[in-house]
DNA sequence: AGTGTTAATATACACCGTTTACTAAAAAAT
DNA sequence: ATTTTTTAGTAAACGGTGTATATTAACACT
């Protein structure tokens, strides 16, 4: 018959597994994240998580819907201060905040791109909102390109009918952009997150927090690449 | 006295638990891999695997070496059936194999690129040199395009003088090439890697082992960006 | 007061990497 | 040829993990 400990009747339990969650990920890492451990810091045993999450990974999944709608905010942040028509700076803006982000909430960041959790293996069905929202405003600077005629689409290459039913299925999350829209997004994307990735995994030199030429130059090649003088 | 099974006296017990270790993470996967699932497939004990590798992060090194010298072959021999002035064939071909590299050997992919094994941070110094010798075909295709006169210094932002010394401290793997030819292949390997990562994670629809539109346009802005056409 | 539900516990199981102590066989040294 | 040393395995154990089961304490409602 043992006393519990005060910490555990805070009023939202779940929300306190969570926040210990990310504390642990914060200073250990995620793929150090242990179920017991979290717990223990709570004092409570384990198995009482199991009123809150089915398992390790539903606890997961929610900490990765989280990771997806804090990178979505900053995404969304970004593109506050630049006039809607100012498609320069704005594609600029997303781009430096994607990397910033990155090195803001390395282990976040990690959750999501990388698979940190031994076993665990995301349910689109459950991620796929938070994760769609995550992407919708580098969508919505190119689409607004798009719209104002200075997308460039000398690059664009149709998806091959082999593969169109599997993408548009892919696509219904978002909100059925224009193919161009989604084409060039879709590959600007694959750009930045290419240097992040290869940066936060340590496979390019350690280029530190701020920004450097390598990524600067990355951002002025996709500029001059998809954004049309005015005409 | 128990008889050992004769499967442990083949003549290398070392190359053994490796292979088993591949069979394994083929099967089920890097996050998966475990001491004593080899033992066990190899009829010893788990603790005899520590009279071939130190710990379990030795012989996850020993993996991790095996997947880069795999990458590096496979970079190789990509650029075996082009002319050596070809380059935007040699282009071509050295970023095609990357991503069917990846299809191909998926688990050895996310080994070197990922970080699936739970607490294992890869030293440098034990796979630098692989991991140079698979990266160093691309840097050939750069510097054969620079020395011929054809590469496109365009977008080249020198490295901040803050980043110099860690820039040319990682660089020493790479045969102090030329700084254009290191920033071009870095930014090519990049927009390689991020198209391919994101396919692989399950962050793009699924396209499938063969070249789709968007992967080709991406070698194709690689190409109209850095090559110069013969002047 | 009694009943049903909720949320915790205690216990247990099967797995993991790793350490220690021990042993049998092979190799080396005398 | 005998003794010694090294090698390469085993057995047992420690502390860790996620998770299932059974049980118990506290609470809300009739």
């Amino acid at each position: 018959m043992i006393k519990r400990n005060p910490k555990t009747h805070q009023s939202n339990l779940q929300d306190a597994i969570k926040a210990t969650a990310w504390q642990q990920i914060a200073e250990y890492g995620a793929p150090a994240l242990s179920l017991r451990a979290i717990a223990r810091e709570l004092n409570i045993t384990a198995p009482a998580i199991y009123n809150y999450f089915a398992d390790r990974d539903a606890l997961v999944t929610a900490l990765v819907i989280d990771a997806y709608t804090s990178f979505g905010d900053s995404q969304l942040a970004s593109l506050e201060t630049v006039a809607v028509d100012d498609h320069a700076n704005r594609l600029k803006a997303i781009g430096l905040a994607y990397r910033a982000w990155a090195h803001r909430y390395t282990q976040r960041y990690l959750l999501i791109f990388s698979t940190p959790i031994p076993g665990y293996a995301p349910s689109i069905d459950q991620i796929g909102p938070s994760s769609a929202r995550s992407i919708r405003p580098l969508f919505s600077v190119v689409e607004a390109m798009r719209v104002a005629g200075r997308l460039n689409d000398a690059a664009y290459r149709p998806i091959q009918p082999a593969y169109e039913a599997h993408f548009e299925q892919w696509r219904a999350y978002f909100d059925q952009v224009h193919p161009l829209t989604h084409f060039v997004a879709m590959t600007i994307w694959s750009r930045v997150h290419g240097f992040v990735s290869l940066e936060i995994n340590g496979h390019f030199p350690p280029f530190g927090e701020n920004g450097d030429g390598l990524y600067l130059s990355e951002i002025d090649a996709i500029q001059r690449q998809f954004l049309h003088k005015v005409s």
